[in-house]
DNA sequence: TAGATTGTTAATCGATTAACAATC
DNA sequence: TAGATTGTTAATCGATTAACAATC
């Protein structure tokens, strides 16, 4: 389980989430090629990201889909609840709170904070809303994995640095700050207007 | 302007907005150590990037922000105004239709769609909502870029057909759907679920 | 057994980092 | 001129693809 790059276990994801559809059909072995072709990879990767946890597939014959299944959720955690938090009840922050993919995957919202007190002391989609200022004490009594930030970029490094000194490892970034944290933490920025824009110019024929 | 990777215009973008708000702090001249520090990268990234481009920079000094922005974006299109339409209005597709970074960076939703008919035939931030059995004939007489697609997983092959029918040669894919498409046309995938699980696997230690 | 498919090693490809001569 | 910084080439690193012996 050493030097498994983020590249793997995002496809590790991808793959569980297939085998979990493909159990549904009763369908209990599965190649390589296959699971290639439901997930948009090549056969060559699927085998090679597979072959970094315990082998487990059956030359000429293929991967038995459950065991396959167990042993990528137990190399990336699958099993384990995760417990999110949000900063930023705006649109983008509600669509989150709302979004029905999360509970599906274990992926569990437990408190929102806002600056805006009109926003506050209410729930959205179940979700307690605090007030921002709040943020470090609530944290003292709730257990949260990741925090995710759909703030404006202006207040973006503010919000990361308490958060960082809450104790998180872990923040998604929706804003367009390129946050400063110490090197433990780990940063997912999610910058829609520059995905948006890259996409164009790739299309358009930037090459 | 030859073999321009996916990654150096999306880094291009990135150095574009970081240059824009330079240039309001009056300051003429950066160096590439000064926007590899505001943007987050290396220095040696930042002028490998810029050297796909018109060399613009002198050595001893640094790069004229306004110079270097201008050919940036003659480079990746950013003068041109983008029209985006959107299928799926639920929460995540009424977060995008508000988003405030679009608009700033000329991209322009001018449409909707949505197959539940309670939200169509109204505007929602100014954008006018129709039937997406309407899209065909809809799309004959608008004029976009880019389609972007926050419909659930079930439905999104569907949905892309279409679009591709249309003559879209950019999607941007918020379901869990490995879509296909022809060659020529690009998909920008963004699966949030995914997003959060593997920076989660990660922080925790997968390696 | 013959055909199919894994697990793994080697080859290729591409991106990042390092380094430094050129030059302002 | 001396110091600073570019533009570019070379070195490194990492990820993908190809290929095939092992084996079910």
């Amino acid at each position: 389980m050493k030097n498994i790059s983020h590249k793997v276990v995002e496809r590790s994801f991808i793959y569980i989430r297939a085998l979990t559809n493909i159990s549904r059909q009763n369908k209990d072995v599965i190649s390589s090629a296959e699971l290639a072709g439901v997930t948009g990879l090549s056969d060559n990767t699927v085998r090679k990201d597979i072959s970094h946890f315990r082998a487990v597939g059956k030359p000429g014959v293929g991967y038995e889909v459950s065991k396959l299944r167990n042993v990528l959720e137990d190399n990336v955690l699958h099993r384990e609840v995760i417990n999110v938090v949000l900063v930023g009840v705006g649109n983008l922050g509600q669509a989150i709170l709302k979004y029905p993919g999360f509970s599906r995957e274990r992926l569990n919202v437990i408190a929102g904070f806002d600056t805006d007190r009109s926003k506050c002391d209410r729930k959205i989609n179940d979700v307690m809303i605090y007030p921002f200022s709040d943020f470090s004490e609530k944290m003292k009594t709730l257990s949260a994995d990741i925090a995710v930030m759909a703030v404006p970029a202006i207040s973006a490094q503010e919000v990361a640095d308490r958060m960082v000194a809450s104790g998180f490892k872990a923040l998604v970034n929706f804003s367009a700050k390129a946050l400063e944290v110490p090197e433990r933490v780990f940063v997912k920025n999610i910058d829609l207007t520059i995905e948006f824009l890259s996409l164009y110019a790739n299309a358009r024929g930037i090459k």
